[in-house]
DNA sequence: GCGCTATGTAAACGATTGCTGACTTGTCCA
DNA sequence: TGGACAAGTCAGCAATCGTTTACATAGCGC
């Protein structure tokens, strides 16, 4: 919270609206949709639970504007032509690297259901473009004749990833909860190569 | 709801609070803790909302309850000296099997948290103990010098094979969504051989 | 059959939820 | 420099939450 020496709020619409989308996205990610409160949000935010509504309608508004930032974030930050071999070391960051804080958030937030209708699209859609990439990346192509199982199996190491991501996040389960980087790149290596190329 | 010809109720102690346990399973692994209402709950269980507080104190209560229930049952399902071949297809199964509705509820509510922390308690010992006989089939033992390793790897598989049921459970991303018993199978095997058994 | 207790019901409590309206006040341009 | 509009504040609304309390009655031992 930015304040001058008066002890009143800078005034800045764009600057607030990223407090508060930051704020919210940790809170969703971390409680899930119902257990955080617009009032936590804000707070956390440092800023008036009222302008919740006045730059995004509703809660379920800013549920969709914070899916929203992180498909757009996703769609910038995952290589499209993503080598296959480099999968299982990007996840590894991903899940356990120097900004895991931030990757974890977005994903956590892509399995967080609000129960709308609109906000289950967008979700379902950045789920799907990531496996998509990832189905590509394991030679996947449209007219294949196996191509339903291959992109099973890249749905499948996506929920991995992500279940792995929330065990860690929601459950002090020794070693998961606190393996570092080097040491979730070894079996995620060894999963993710038999899943996505079981015949090399 | 059993009721007799005049539309009462029939008393039965032990009965309703049964139905209260089973509709609790479901609203919570669906719906997760927060979301789900006491009032939802005792609907589905065709019983008055005030029953939840005088047979398990609070909705905290009940949901310690219904993880206790769920630790039982999976104590006395998961195959205690299971061969680590048949890992797989137990998982297939308990993800797509003919029973796979109510041992999915089981999955997904271990990772459904209440913040309290005696339920956060239970849910943690029951993941160690899947974890731990997983590891042990995979030839794990206390003194290893590579325990923790394989320790990791037991519960990372736990971990995506429960966040494959959650991705099931609550998304609509096909195929994974709709694959049966036998789709899954297969895939199911490479991953969890090259997490488990690496090295054979 | 009588009466006691366990079982189930109904209504309401206070707290918290998301949200709204009327309001103050900062900021910037003419 | 003053006025207009955007940005932020404040108090309180109605709805819903978990829970409690007072009451009705079915079922069983005597």
């Amino acid at each position: 919270m930015t304040t001058n020496t008066a002890g009143t709020r800078r005034r800045d619409a764009a600057g607030t609206r990223q407090l508060l989308l930051d704020a919210a996205r940790r809170r969703f990610a971390a409680d899930g949709y119902t257990a955080a409160t617009v009032r936590d949000i804000a707070t956390d935010a440092g800023v008036n639970v009222a302008l919740i509504n006045r730059y995004f309608t509703s809660k379920e508004g800013l549920f969709e504007a914070c899916l929203a930032e992180v498909g757009d974030e996703l769609g910038r930050t995952v290589d499209d032509q993503l080598p296959l071999e480099r999968i299982p070391h990007d996840l590894a960051v991903r899940l356990a690297g120097p900004h895991a804080a931030r990757h974890r958030t977005q994903l956590l937030l892509l399995l967080r259901s609000s129960g709308d209708e609109k906000a289950e699209r967008i979700r379902v859609d950045i789920l799907r473009r990531f496996a998509d990439r990832m189905a590509t990346a394991a030679g996947w192509q449209p007219g294949d004749a196996d191509a339903d199982r291959r992109m099973l199996r890249a749905q499948m190491t996506l929920a991995s990833a992500i279940g792995i991501a929330l065990l860690r996040a929601s459950t002090a389960l020794e070693p998961l909860a606190s393996a570092d980087q080097d040491e979730l790149a070894e079996p995620l290596r060894d999963m993710f190569s038999a899943l996505l190329a079981p015949d090399r």
